[in-house]
DNA sequence: TTGAAAGCGATACCAC
DNA sequence: GTGGTATCGCTTTCAA
């Protein structure tokens, strides 16, 4: 048994404005920093109330006033690889941060995703958000047109291609990044890229494969399409598919890999063929925290996650708080994403053959 | 501005009962389970609440019962490097799914390490949540005393050495787990391992270092206090660690590595020096979610995270439940790491240079 | 500038 | 079995 568990329940309101022999009105008027109270009575009720340790009771506070100061994030888990996207820590972390100051409680629902529909009608029917964050948007996602006829504010952290819908949403530009960093292994000489992505009905991934697609073209060339690869992003994942395309008679020369997670497998992969990274083969990473470069710039590291997702969360939560409020600040963020690339300085690579 | 802000409420209790022509307190009873309501009557009302998509307003439930039937998870991240430790996606993903099963809410509250204590007191002043995660516990942790005092039900993920309060936890076996590592590597041959561990002040790190010591002593050695470093466990932290350790002139011939993150560090060290994992160095890291062997089982991975880390989460928030109604479950719970090493078949390492 | 009183939407006690 | 009503702790008119 607990030790403590029933200790004095804290101070309430009624308590308080009777120790001070003051109304209930006047007390809740100073402490939410109403103007009509006279700032004598105001300094002594915040005294007396920093004394006491009195906090409003938020559930009654937002029963009164039908605001319940709080955001639901839903975290789809696969149902098949019990996985949680490991961006979320990141983006709840920076989301998380905006709350904080702005005295918002954050709630999270983890439900297996073909549970999430209910997870939303719910945060609704229950009444216990006044708005809600939607993570990991597919192609044409049916959760927006639901979100907009269930009349919940919210923001999309990415976005959805092929959506009709009017939404407000917060995005890292992944097209762009990734056709920057496909530019730069082209710049080295690389003409067999592989691309290892995320789910294909995932946005990301989509647009991921556009800057991929793009950077190509700009050179005039087409990729391979059975150099292209996608899957849910685990290690395994990374060392399954990396080993397979280095098995082939004409492997890649570099990848370009959607997450830090599969880069690992991909990097074992690499070793188990005694490639030695940077030298025989290059892997770009996403996701990363920091940049490294090594034999004139042939690896190099694009990073992205966990600054910048977290940056991301920041404006989300910045953006529907403001749409809460009914403010008039920006809908759709574009954030640029952060990429460190190294010059092409090192020769061009050969391809080159698995050594079994 | 959002196009259906103005959406018409969801509907409450009062209406439910007007449209049935029965009092508020009989479809209450009905839709709680009450046993005293008739059966078809019963079955009227769940029908007509399912119609209509009638969920009790939890705000005005809580304040009427007393308990708010949410549960709080304290997130602290590091002030200096503004990072969140990997693991909370995982355990609260587990966690999360109890909370769901059982009608709780989750709610994170995400501070910077210094305001960890604010957090704490707002739950209990605030009045939201039934009880508490808490996360990362150090060595003689403060919040633990703090919450015992605080009153607030709460259940620890991990423990807290030299602690002498008594308080619920769920961990997983540390110290038996990198014993069974230690002793792994000492088996293939090993006489200089490094550690690469967490801050000496958290209490998983304590234990970690604890098994790797026992293990030395089992065989009558020493390990190199030199070999063995704490960091936060970033991966540039790892990479920094292994590159100095790798620099000397008796270099460490395997790793012992707290994180998976930290461990790509390590392996870039490796690299940078043209190491061949497995065969001039071996690593074993903490925190994977799949084991491999290579050249005989001379590379193994500790596999950890991802599902024990869910389990833990499963756990602890299904001892905190049980806690908040007051019954009679176990308050500590122990779980054993999920453990694989291969067998020693290969030929015992020799120590390496690193060249260049 | 301050206070009395009416909700907010449920639960739970007490009659019938 | 069913219904009236006080109650939870706050905000917010409306009066004074």
């Amino acid at each position: 048994m607990h030790p403590n568990r029933f200790e004095k329940p804290a101070m309430n309101l009624k308590q308080l404005s009777e120790l001070l022999s003051l109304s209930q009105t006047t007390v809740s008027r100073a402490l939410n920093g109403y103007p009509e109270v006279s700032e004598a009575t105001r300094i002594r009720i915040q005294a007396a109330a920093q004394v006491h340790g009195y906090a409003p009771n938020m559930r009654a506070r937002s029963l009164a006033t039908g605001r319940t100061q709080a955001i639901g994030h839903v975290i789809p888990v696969s149902a098949k690889h019990e996985m949680v996207n490991p961006v979320f820590a990141d983006f709840v972390a920076g989301a998380g941060e905006i709350y904080s100051k702005n005295g918002h409680d954050m709630l999270l629902s983890v439900v297996t995703d073909d549970q999430e529909e209910a997870a939303y009608r719910a945060f609704k029917a229950k009444r216990n958000v006044d708005g809600i964050i939607l993570h990991g948007p597919r192609r044409g996602d049916p959760r927006i047109p639901l979100l907009n006829q269930i009349g919940l504010p919210f923001v999309v952290h990415g976005r959805s291609s092929d959506s009709t819908e009017d939404y407000a949403w917060v995005d890292v530009n992944n097209t762009q990044a990734f056709e920057r960093a496909t530019r730069f292994l082209l710049d080295l000489g690389h003409r067999r890229i592989a691309l290892i992505n995320g789910l294909a009905h995932m946005d990301f991934a989509i647009r991921r494969q556009c800057g991929f697609d793009a950077a190509h073209a700009d050179r005039g060339l087409t990729p391979d399409p059975t150099l292209m690869l996608s899957g849910e992003m685990t290690e395994t994942y990374g060392f399954e598919a990396a080993r397979s395309l280095l098995a082939r008679p004409d492997p890649p020369t570099a990848f370009l890999v959607s997450s830090m997670i599969t880069t690992i497998g991909v990097r074992r992969a690499a070793e188990e063929r005694r490639l030695t990274l940077g030298r025989d083969i290059s892997v770009i990473t996403h996701d990363d925290e920091l940049s490294y470069f090594r034999n004139g710039a042939e690896v190099a590291l694009y990073t992205a996650t966990r600054s910048s997702v977290r940056q991301a969360g920041r404006r989300a939560a910045e953006v529907l708080l403001d749409i809460i409020r009914g403010g008039t600040g920006p809908r759709q963020v574009l954030l640029e994403a952060e990429l460190t690339l190294g010059q092409s300085t090192g020769p061009a690579p050969t391809p080159v053959r698995g050594r079994s």
